[in-house]
DNA sequence: TCCTTATTGCAACTGGTTTCCATTACCAAC
DNA sequence: GTTGGTAATGGAAACCAGTTGCAATAAGGA
């Protein structure tokens, strides 16, 4: 074996073993599909991942996806990628640890970050609230350093800006 | 000229003004607009809207909905609301201020609430990485107080939960 | 009041997603 | 390894939220 297959395989097995908690079963086309979700380290959509499995020769149809991706979401292989105004980007998990995203209005570019006193002040606020956690997704739009040197106009802030507000008041 | 229609005042000369500053004219439909988004407190979809209107004998087309609710938005009167799979919600603002929400996952229920240590983090990651922010949403899907109490079985986290991950790393 | 131009309603259209149903593939039991 | 019950699949049709084209209407400044 390989070390590229041996990559696909932590999860393929993990879910293996919830398809059978579910008695679903495995078969050829999600293993197809874990593969190539694995394969690319980027968000990806629906038709992202019909276009690249196509280009590799695999025929699955649409459907298929449409009816596996939330599988893959609710085993905890992949997940959701926030969207401003469309909700169909994934993510794959393992080897992609949980992250938030600065998005930029300007050139579309995606950063993303980790922050543990994020996550602590989340976890305050529902303890606070009695409020068991299972996940979160949080989305930053703004404008990214390269983009500001580029067009200093967008340093200024519009009047929506809640981080920007947020920040006045603890003046 | 009593309360009732003075509380829809302020957010119709935000409007009035904001569409002057684009060359657009205020209308008799727009002004119904705001009128029922500013009369009701909660999260509304476009259909939402839809029927109210015509619950209170407004005839405005969705079509016209669907025109106008962007430019609320642009104007800073509504907002987004983040949903698991759909984008179609929204708030007003105005009496409204900025929060973020946890979402019931068995009884639907969203907590709205705020967190000035929040806010900083976002703050300092964004200052961290060269980004101008401008607006942020986060949502925290999870089992609120009530339905945790009614059924134990929903405190104990499935693996996904990445702000009980983050809680484990930082013991 | 007149005239320009934004706004509207309706219907047609779009693109993403879901559903239907007949066919095929899995896999556990023989 | 064969068989049988059931899950999975592909393709087409349906669905749905949201968008667009166009002719009619209505702001609102001159
Ligand atoms: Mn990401
Ligand atoms: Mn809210
Ligand atoms: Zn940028
Ligand atoms: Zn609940």
């Amino acid at each position: 074996m390989n070390s590229k297959k041996h990559a696909a395989d932590e999860p393929l097995i993990t879910f293996a073993r919830f398809l059978e908690a579910r008695g679903l079963r495995m078969t050829r086309d999600r293993r197809v599909i874990i593969e190539q979700v694995f394969e690319v380290h980027a968000h990806f959509t629906m038709d992202d991942l019909f276009v690249a499995l196509r280009l590799k020769g695999e025929r699955l149809s649409k459907t298929t996806l449409y009816r596996n991706l939330p599988l893959l979401v609710e085993s905890g292989l992949i997940r959701r990628v926030p969207g401003e105004s469309s909700d169909g980007r994934f993510e794959h998990v393992l080897g992609h640890p949980h992250h938030d995203h600065l998005i930029c209005l300007e050139c579309g570019r995606e950063i993303e970050f980790t922050c543990t006193d994020l996550e602590a002040a989340q976890d305050n606020i529902c303890r606070r609230h009695g409020f068991h956690p299972v996940w979160h997704r949080l989305g930053i739009w703004g404008y990214c350093r390269r983009c500001r040197s580029r067009r200093p106009a967008t340093q200024s802030a519009p009047a929506t800006s809640c981080v920007a507000a947020s920040r006045k008041k603890e003046r």
